[in-house]
RNA sequence: GUCCCCAUCGUCUAGAGGCCUAGGACAUCGCCCUUUCACGGCGGUAACCGGGGUUCGAAUCCCCGUGGGGUCGCCA
């Protein structure tokens, strides 16, 4: 049986690259058949906050990652990873380090002037340190004695084999002064506790896993297998950060998008099945193998992610994006129950934007008047097209009003002033609307409504009398 | 700097030695549709990082170079 796990750190938000790795290994357990587990790995207690736990929580929840077993907390499994440490001290698999951080930092900063990588250098192992005496004040760690030589090896189920010598690894500190495992012994632990058979998480793992799997090894515990999804990147090249913009899943729910145009933006973000661009969460799961997934980092593309939501909106029930536009809306000082039915407006509107915020926004002269600029006014307001505009309003008082008699009675005027269809079209829009860009303009007229068309006309005629 | 990983249009990708005159999508450009803006339709520009091998044949395999990313914490 499969077991899979997403293990993120509640320092902040879920972002984009968590989400892919929590949505390929998610995939993988249900492709299997297997079990998705969720840990929080909150042993950073300086950074770890509760309402980063429930942003994560959240962002899962809305993008339909379900999840069979957890959340498990790593702060609630401190007596666990202390027996096991003292397990490790007892086969002398590992030892107390009296060195203080700043020694620390004087001996890297050495190696790393001699143009060496910084590393460990064993002063406090047992053979190291016989006679001498720990210091007073320095409350010591536990450090994992990493085996000095030999090659540590892994068939990576997406990258390939991967393989490390020993000598490039050092002995790592595995508990903390506080009794608080770092994250290369808490996650051994855990994987080996919750029976992980698949480690699916980010590339900047994969020099972790030659230390995991030592500790893995140490422990007598079977090794899981690793596949580690590649990062993505900003349009610069570099890794994916706030400085790129929204990296935050819950910003995206927040400025409009949908969910399931996340998660297929996100999923073709390093994987591919032949021409599939849009697909569904089930074939997606269908679909899914690591073998498939790419080797190489990927750019973040907003352009594509809202083309696919626009893609998604059009298809999308009217009522549903109405719910989601309404609190844009109302947002925006607009009483929804004024106007016409929102679903209608949505209908009318949803294949032309690219995000519930942005068809909120171009819902908003439905349900208020938002008057033209007067650059717009002097562009479109033309002499020739005044007097149609009066004439037109006068008709409007009495036509029938549904699209078709409307759309008639527009290009009747047109006709008897003799002019083209755009010259009247426009300044109508304009005036009704405050902007040159809306649907066809005998809907706009039907949705407004002719108590409202009216009202509208005449605030704005009335500033040019005669 | 060290070690690890990676390399197809601007971007995401298809490609498992002959199916490749390298396909699709986003973006971009042009045309059509049109009552504006979109949507939609049609078409265009655009890539195998470089050099060596292996092979009858290489985008696909190997080596070197170059470039990019990651990593080197009592962060995860």
């Amino acid at each position: 049986m499969v077991r899979t796990r997403f293990a993120p750190s509640p320092t902040g938000y879920l972002h984009i690259g968590g989400a892919r790795t929590a949505l390929f290994s998610w995939a993988y357990a249900r492709k299997t058949g297997g079990k998705f587990i969720l840990r929080i790995e909150d042993t950073d207690t300086e950074r770890s906050t509760a309402a980063s736990t429930q942003a994560i929580l959240d962002a899962m929840q809305w993008l339909g990652l379900d999840y069979d077993e957890g959340p498990f907390y790593q702060m609630q499994r401190l007596d666990r990873y202390k027996e096991v440490t003292q397990k490790l001290l007892d086969q002398g698999k590992a030892y107390y380090c009296y060195a203080s951080r700043e020694e620390l930092n004087a001996m890297r900063e050495e190696q790393r002037k001699k143009g060496l990588k910084p590393r460990y250098d064993g002063r406090w192992r047992p053979e190291n340190a016989k006679g001498k005496t720990p210091p007073a004040g320095v409350t010591p760690v536990i450090r994992f004695r990493n085996p000095d030589d030999g090659e540590v090896a892994w068939d990576d189920l997406v990258k390939g084999p991967i393989s490390i010598g020993n000598q490039e690894l050092d002995d790592l500190v595995i508990l903390r002064g506080d009794g608080v495992p770092t994250y290369n012994f808490g996650v051994v632990v855990d994987d080996w506790d919750m029976n992980m058979t698949h480690v699916i998480r980010g590339d900047d793992h994969v020099n972790n896993t030659p230390r995991q799997i030592n500790i893995f090894n140490a422990l007598g515990a079977p090794v899981p297998k690793f596949g580690h999804i590649p990062m993505i990147l900003g349009a610069d090249g570099e890794r994916l950060s706030k400085r790129h913009g929204a990296v935050s899943v819950t910003q995206y729910r927040d400025e409009g998008y949908l969910p399931e145009a996340l998660v297929n933006y996100l999923a073709r973000l390093g994987w591919g099945h032949g021409d599939a661009e849009m697909f569904t969460r089930e074939q997606f799961v269908e679909w899914f193998s690591l073998e498939a997934v790419s080797r190489s980092p990927a750019k973040f593309n907003p352009e594509k992610l809202q083309w696919l939501n626009n893609q998604y909106m059009k298809v999308s029930d009217d009522a549903r994006l109405a719910k989601l536009a309404e609190p844009f809306l109302k947002a925006d000082g607009c009483d929804i129950s004024s106007g016409p039915k929102l679903a209608d407006v949505v209908a009318l509107l949803k294949e032309r934007v690219n995000t519930i915020e942005e068809l909120a926004d171009a819902a908003v002269y439905f349900y208020r008047q938002l008057h033209p600029s007067e650059e717009l006014r002097a562009q479109h307001y033309t002499a020739d097209a005044l007097p149609a505009m009066k004439a037109l309003r006068q008709k409007l008082a009495s036509v029938e009003w549904n699209r078709q008699a409307l759309g008639a009675v527009v290009k009747e005027i047109v006709t008897a002033h003799g002019l083209k269809m755009p010259k009247l079209a426009m300044p109508l829009r304009v005036m009704l609307t405050g902007t040159p860009h809306t649907p066809s303009i005998d809907a706009v007229l039907e949705f407004i409504g002719r108590k409202e068309v009216l009202r509208r006309m005449d605030s704005e005629l009335a500033r040019y009398p005669g």
